[in-house]
DNA sequence: GCGACAG
DNA sequence: ATCTTGTCGC
């Protein structure tokens, strides 16, 4: 089930050892332009929701307005998983179902935002990368924990942000979406920035610690998951 | 060797 | 990720 806009087809790898060959080739495709990307109009936020004791498993994909954060549309794809979750190999376990929602859209998304990392990975090829690399779309990832280097507590107020980094190497950015809340963890995934990364990441979140997208996406999963 | 470890 | 309601607090 080979998606309309996916451009590089996804295979679950055996083991470990073959998923970090296609991560380490895939990498080599990353584009970080320096440059601001053209804005927007659109958004679309994916999640899976996971069912206890099995593998069962649904992906949302939805699609947000930027300006006023509604949801245009929305779809959902339920499955069986098929790789298990190895820190690091995310992508590996939820790259099919994530496609297979995405599948559904009518309209192809424009950017995509992840819930986990980009770059900001242990071999710098994260979910958002892996997933932005295949469909050939800008795609950044927005984690609600820490995952590898290290940051210092960026201001309190909504908008405020702090590097992480790993030793001189800039890998994201801890921004706080809400002002008193704990940061959210912003890295760019391919062919975009850490400033419009940030900067939508923001702007999507008024309410919310999470971005629209992304919560909608958990939520939508989370509900087609209980009523299946 | 011992933890830590996106979702 | 997931099991789980109300409740305390800003």
């Amino acid at each position: 089930m080979t998606g309309k806009w996916t451009v590089v087809p996804h295979r679950t790898p055996a083991d470990v050892a073959e998923a970090e060959q296609i991560q380490a080739r895939l990498r080599e495709r990353v584009v970080l332009p320096a440059e601001p990307i053209e804005p927007p109009v659109t958004v679309t936020g994916l999640d899976i929701s996971y069912a206890v004791g099995s593998e069962r498993a649904v992906a949302a994909a939805v699609t947000i307005e930027v300006s006023s954060r509604d949801i245009l549309e929305v779809g959902t794809a339920a499955g069986v998983v098929s790789f298990p979750y190895v820190p690091g190999l995310l992508a590996f376990r939820e790259i099919p179902l994530l496609l297979a929602a995405l599948d559904r859209l009518d309209r192809p998304p424009e950017v995509l935002v992840c819930d986990g990392f980009g770059i900001a990975h242990p071999r710098r090829f994260g979910l958002a990368s892996h997933l932005g690399v295949l469909l050939d779309r800008p795609s950044f990832g927005v984690a609600k924990n820490e995952f590898i280097g290290t940051y210092a507590e960026p201001g309190t107020r909504r908008g405020e942000w702090s590097e992480l980094r790993e030793g001189d190497e800039v890998l994201g950015r801890a921004v706080r979406t809400r002002t008193g809340v704990k940061p959210v963890y912003v890295s760019a995934g391919h062919r975009i920035g850490l400033a419009d990364a940030t900067g939508l990441t923001v702007r999507l979140s008024t309410r919310f610690r999470v971005p629209e997208p992304t919560r909608q996406a958990d939520i939508i999963s989370r509900r087609v998951l209980r009523e299946s």
